[in-house]
DNA sequence: GTCTATACACCGATAGAC
DNA sequence: GTCTATCGGTGTATAGAC
């Protein structure tokens, strides 16, 4: 891979979760790393087609550090307190989940890699919580489905409210409250009744 | 009030909703009302001052929906049910929420409405959870700060997932997650019925 | 108070030399 | 593959007539 092309995607990605889409130029991204113009529109049809790249990059990173715990054999709820209980820095925002307020994220093919992002949490959460209520390890009363967008939805909210408030650490108290209410519902696993 | 003052604010209001600031420009809100240029620069100083009076107006607006659920003597649960399951336009987002992602909101003149609204809806929600906690008629082992928090951050999440989503009902799902949650933490000191 | 004309910077993209 | 020059369009704001 040609190394002006992945400094390209590099500097793209990086200025994507600095400043997000719109407001991430073609010379923005050419200061950032150096190169010229003649190089970018060579390697790429434009910003559109960088940023996919770019954004499709990001997403393979965060699904393999999201991977790394709930693809483990921890307890489900161990799961859940190593993602929940990470310090995140508020104000920096998600990198994905920066971009959806972006005019032009409309556009289905800039969507795709952040719709990829958050199917990939919702699905495995919910696996991960449904296996717990087969178990017996969870309370059934809630849906797994809903209980893992509720999850993503306090993280993703709670850098929200980290740079309304210009406070890095609101983020990790909404994290942490979500990790309360969900240990909650943990149950132990009672002895396997025996059929016949 | 000048009437065409009054139709710049109300313009601008509807596109910080729509398209957030950075992208919304002073020619597309005069399009929407139908001024020209010598009155936008007539009445504001420039694209920021008009802004800032539209987001406070827009607050004092979410405000007043705000205070008529927590400001009433319903009982606490209550306040979370009426709030939190308001049916929510998605992909339309949360008109204070949405500014938080535009680089130009790190302005501190500009964060500073934002601020107010969330300081707002974490102040009252705290404390009419710790009122409750008084009452005996909610768990104690969780922070009130950190519940609000968290409770704020799941709808401003739920927007972001649909918007990510591309689904308006996303936003719906975690705010009802949500307020499960919270019924779970409940406590019967006095009788009180609540659906849902 | 409102209008039109204008200024200047930057946007995303292209042309063509090397 | 990379460079510089340039294009048409738009953004924010100002000038000055009425």
């Amino acid at each position: 891979m040609n190394a002006t092309r992945q400094a390209l995607i590099d500097s793209m990605k990086e200025l994507l979760w600095l400043r997000g889409y719109d407001a991430t130029s073609p010379n923005q991204v050419l200061d950032h790393c150096g190169a010229g113009k003649g190089s970018f529109y060579h390697h790429f049809k434009g910003k559109k087609a960088l940023a996919i790249e770019a954004m499709n990059a990001r997403v393979d990173e965060l699904i393999a550090d999201f991977d790394l715990i709930f693809g483990s054999d921890l307890p489900w709820l161990n799961k859940f307190q190593q993602y929940l209980l990470q310090p995140r820095t508020g104000i920096k925002g998600c990198p994905m989940g920066r971009l959806v307020s972006d005019p032009s994220i409309s556009d289905n093919e800039l969507r795709t890699p952040i719709d990829r992002y958050f199917k990939h949490l919702l699905m495995h959460m919910s696996m991960t919580l449904s296996q717990a209520q087969q178990a017996e390890q969870l309370d059934e009363n809630t849906s797994p489905v809903i209980l893992a967008e509720t999850v993503v939805s306090a993280i993703q909210g709670g850098f929200i409210i980290s740079r309304a408030l210009h406070d890095d650490q609101s983020v990790n108290s909404a994290c942490l409250g979500v990790f309360s209410l969900l240990k909650g519902l943990a149950r132990q696993a009672e002895p396997m009744a025996v059929a016949g």
